[in-house]
DNA sequence: GAATTTCGATACGATTGAGTTTCGCAACGC
DNA sequence: GCGTTGCGAAACTCAATCGTATCGAAATTC
């Protein structure tokens, strides 16, 4: 989006600044990392933060979602590769790579926004679907896929609610919780021991 | 915590309204209920919605999060009755009414709050808690143990994980979805019959 | 009826942030 | 070197909201 043409004309002038850009991304994801929700974030204190005028800032974004729908596009969180062996590993994999981004402030933080502020941006939400959840989603389908595929599990289950309940356990452990107690070290294995039970033949 | 002690001295001059209270907390509650995040919820903006001056609202509460905790008080969702006849019946019958809960504007975007603002507002997510999801917690917990005891389901289930598996399936279906696709009319019997299958004897 | 308290309304100063403009300097093509 | 564009910094106007104070009217006790 903002990257520069390849073969575009090459602009008279001074060239924007590649690193004044990436400041000012960097400081807008941490600030949503420390807390601040996309509505109390100012331009101000973004522009402060990342040392930079606010003339910059408005140079390259109108407005302050489509500054935030930039930020979330630079998330870059790493997938985790699933090996495949079975389904019960990976889906273990998978769920614990989920418990561990949890405590990762940005990704969670931004995973607030994306959960309870979607109604109110709704590109932003789109863009945090896109960019983080479906690659995911994919991930989690093909491994419980490729279980039904080689018999592991039931050829009649109900991919998309077993999808739904795995994430969901997980979610609901992470984020729902009402007391401060520390999650089991086991928890990926026994969602994963609890849900599978039911999809074996 | 507002009202009056029973056997209080009564104070002379004008007594404070009722009315005027259940229209303060009724017009924070839309305007949550509309999508206004706490942080850009304004007293003048409560103030105007109710028909009340600024005085009487400064008058009962000091600050904003004091308001929206007594207003979160005065959500008195209905708790399904559990009949008990089965865990599956309950499970269904459970899980339909959260399904339902969330087409509620006041309970969908109130719950957007405890998920999301739960860094940033801690009393009043502990309050959401208390009154939202610590009793239903309950009423699904104990239907999950009446099965364990009569035989219906394994002695050995892990209940805290079957518990977040049902109610974090139908989360991640009601919320967290990347399309627009209606959710299936029998989503709450696909979920309950999912998991259930893994905690049968 | 007098004292007291709340009512809604309005005005007030203070603060915050948006978005714009101006400034002097830096970086680039020609 | 010259024109152009971007840079950070600062000043500016404008609007919203905060929390407080003040007002006359209304409601209630004594």
């Amino acid at each position: 989006m903002m990257t520069e043409q390849m073969g575009a004309v090459r602009t008279p002038g001074r060239p924007r600044s590649e690193k004044a850009e990436k400041a000012i991304i960097d400081a807008a994801m941490d600030m949503i990392a420390e807390g601040t929700g996309v509505a109390e974030l100012s331009i101000e204190a973004i522009a402060a933060r990342a040392g930079v005028g606010k003339t910059t800032i408005y140079r390259r974004w109108s407005n302050k979602e489509e500054l935030v729908v930039d930020a979330l596009a630079s998330l870059k969180a790493p997938i985790p590769e699933l090996a495949g062996t079975s389904v019960r590993d990976d889906v273990i994999l998978y769920l614990s790579a989920m418990q561990l981004e949890t405590h990762h402030p940005r990704t969670r933080c931004i995973m607030n926004i994306a959960l309870s502020e979607s109604e109110r941006f709704p590109h932003l939400a789109e863009r945090f679907r896109e960019i983080v959840v479906r690659p995911r989603r994919e991930v989690l389908r093909s491994a419980i896929q490729r279980g039904v595929d080689s018999g592991e599990l039931r050829a009649d289950v109900d991919v998309e609610v077993a999808m739904a309940a795995l994430s969901g356990a997980m979610m609901f452990f992470t984020k729902w919780r009402d007391d401060d107690a520390e999650l089991p070290a086991d928890l990926a294995e026994r969602i994963a021991d609890l849900i599978l039970q039911g999809l074996r033949p």
